[in-house]
RNA sequence: GGGUCGUUAGCUCAGCUGGUAGAGCAGCGGACUUUUAAUCCGUUGGUCGCAAGUUCGAAUCUUGCACGACCCA
């Protein structure tokens, strides 16, 4: 740590704060303000879930002592008797505090301890008059001062901003967030669980590159130095994965964090999370059944069904439709002519007629690429491959056998946006020599998103890698589709944001 | 990068065609022994995002800047 630092910045103070400074003040001073030595013994969810359909009468008979604690976030004073709303990691579960139960000065003490605090007690169940569970207390400790008033308890945090900058308020305050991240985890869970089923293993390769590559877009740079190198955080993991097939582990899956230096948008995070795997002796073919099965299996883990709502619309993922590029943009726009389709002038044309930029190249393929994502993309509501990608576009796929300048390349949209791509990869080390140096003609044309000659890959691709398939699926895009999240930012627990 | 909207008490929000700031919650004091966003009485709390301009006077009008949300690229 710097000396800078080490100075406490300036942080926003008030009465309220005061306030509760002087409290935990007087708490220093009377003992262990920040006691640990509390053995907490139960949850409240567990605790609702195992007693909560019992009745007052069967409560008073099972006389079941507890040992929960967790943040109060309501408080009900009422003079002789008092109640407060407690929440721990499972859920929520109402103390009851008397005199008779904690003594007149505990219970004096609690009347001026605050939403926020971290409390603690001992108690029996039983059920209230109005049949709510909860925990009659006979000890109450604070375990932890709260100095911050929280949000407001009905309304909780409504400031999106607040939400991403101080996700911990968010958690704290609202449920629906909470479970977003909860389901996050069990996606990455159930994508992990379905992989290793299939035979894949879990490998970890480098995030610093020394060459970025295995995708087109812009990498952060960083630097190394002992080494005095420039080093890229990976923008893929793919050409590393591929390595590895080459050396023989046949499946391999990653899920980790990829950078991007580009703009932020509800879609886009600068650091994102990714799942790539790849197989041996497989094709696209096969990685578009793994990618429909491993979606359908976490969606049916974390969703319980394949019918899902997303933004309000019905979402069904039982059936994953395959279109071609040209197929897919006469579904949407049937007005569209074959021999349109085929048109260059004519697709450079209506490219920008549909809004998007004039287009430089004269690849067919590229054009109709363009037209697709102009007046197709977006209208891929239900899960829909889109097939036959052209090969300038994809430098590290292999070419169609059957189709001169396609590749066997896929991409999954689902809610109009992608989701994952994948394709049979290229294992020519000549042809991938090859497209490494248009792609180096292309960055030296000012194209800074183009790729690296990349020597090492291409020299274990001369050792021989054996045909394989590979895909990469978005794992932040496809928790947003099962959460029903509109934004990237509300299933990153801290988005990246400006300075404050 | 462009457009639209927003930024007022710790939080959620009012505040009209300019006249110097308001509610609820939270806090503080009081009443209340099964409450449920407890209720009731009293009360503290503000550089109205920042800066400049117009004006006798700006939370309010104008411009710029910062940050955010949404849409578009």
């Amino acid at each position: 740590m710097s000396e800078q630092d080490q100075a406490l910045p300036q942080q926003d103070e008030n009465q309220i704060i005061a306030e509760r400074r002087a409290k935990l003040k007087a708490i220093r001073e009377a003992g262990v303000a920040f006691p640990n030595d509390f053995k907490r013994e139960h949850q409240a969810g567990s605790l609702i879930a195992q007693f909560g359909d019992k009745s007052k009468e069967e409560l008073e008979g099972l006389n079941i002592e507890v040992a929960v604690a967790g943040r109060m976030m309501l408080k009900r004073v009422m003079g002789k008797a008092s109640f407060a709303t407690v929440q721990d990691g499972t859920g929520r579960i109402q103390f009851y505090i008397n005199d008779q139960g904690v003594g007149a000065e505990t219970h004096a003490a609690f009347k001026h301890w605050d939403m926020g605090d971290i409390l603690a007690a001992r108690g029996v169940l039983f059920k209230t008059n109005k049949g709510e569970l909860s925990v009659n207390v006979t000890e109450l400790r604070l375990l932890s001062k709260s100095l911050r008033p929280l949000p407001e308890k009905f309304h909780g945090l409504a400031d999106q901003e607040q939400k991403y900058r101080q996700r911990y308020l968010d958690l704290i305050t609202n449920e629906f967030s909470r479970d977003t991240f909860v389901k996050r985890s069990k996606i990455v869970q159930g994508v992990r669980e379905y992989m290793v089923a299939e035979g894949y293993l879990e490998v970890e390769t480098p995030m610093m590159h020394p060459i970025p590559g295995g995708a087109t877009a812009k990498p952060f740079v960083t630097h190394h130095n002992a080494l005095d190198m420039a080093l890229y955080l990976r923008i893929a993991p793919e050409l590393y994965l591929k390595r590895l097939v080459v050396g023989g582990m046949e499946r391999v899956f990653e899920i980790n964090r990829n950078f991007r230096n580009e703009g932020m948008s509800t879609r886009h995070n600068p650091e994102f999370t990714m799942m790539e795997f790849y197989e041996a002796y497989a094709d696209y073919q096969r990685m578009m059944e793994l990618t429909e099965g491993v979606i359908q299996s976490v969606a049916r883990a974390v969703c319980g069904s394949l019918h899902i709502q997303y933004q309000g619309k019905p979402v069904d993922l039982s059936r994953f439709e395959r279109l071609t590029i040209v197929e897919a943009i006469k579904k949407y726009n049937p007005h569209y002519s074959d021999e349109q389709l085929s048109d260059r002038a004519w697709l450079k044309e209506e490219i920008v007629r549909a809004g998007g930029k004039p287009v430089l190249t004269d690849g067919i393929g590229g054009l109709q690429l363009s037209l697709f994502e102009e007046v197709a993309e977006s209208q891929l509501w239900n899960p829909t491959f889109i097939v036959d990608y052209p090969v300038e576009v994809s430098p590290l796929a292999r070419e169609s056998d059957q189709h001169k300048g396609i590749t066997e390349r896929f991409e999954l949209f689902v809610v109009g946006r992608e989701l994952a791509n994948g394709y049979s990869e290229l294992n020519d080390p000549e042809d991938q020599a090859e497209r490494f140096l248009s792609q180096v003609a292309q960055k030296d044309a000012g194209d800074d998103e183009a790729m690296h000659f990349d020597a090492d890959y291409v020299r274990a691709l001369e050792f021989g890698m054996p045909p394989t398939g590979g895909c990469g699926i978005g794992i932040d895009r496809l928790v947003m589709l099962l959460t029903d999240a509109p934004s990237i930012r509300d299933v990153i627990l801290f988005p990246q944001m400006r300075h404050e």
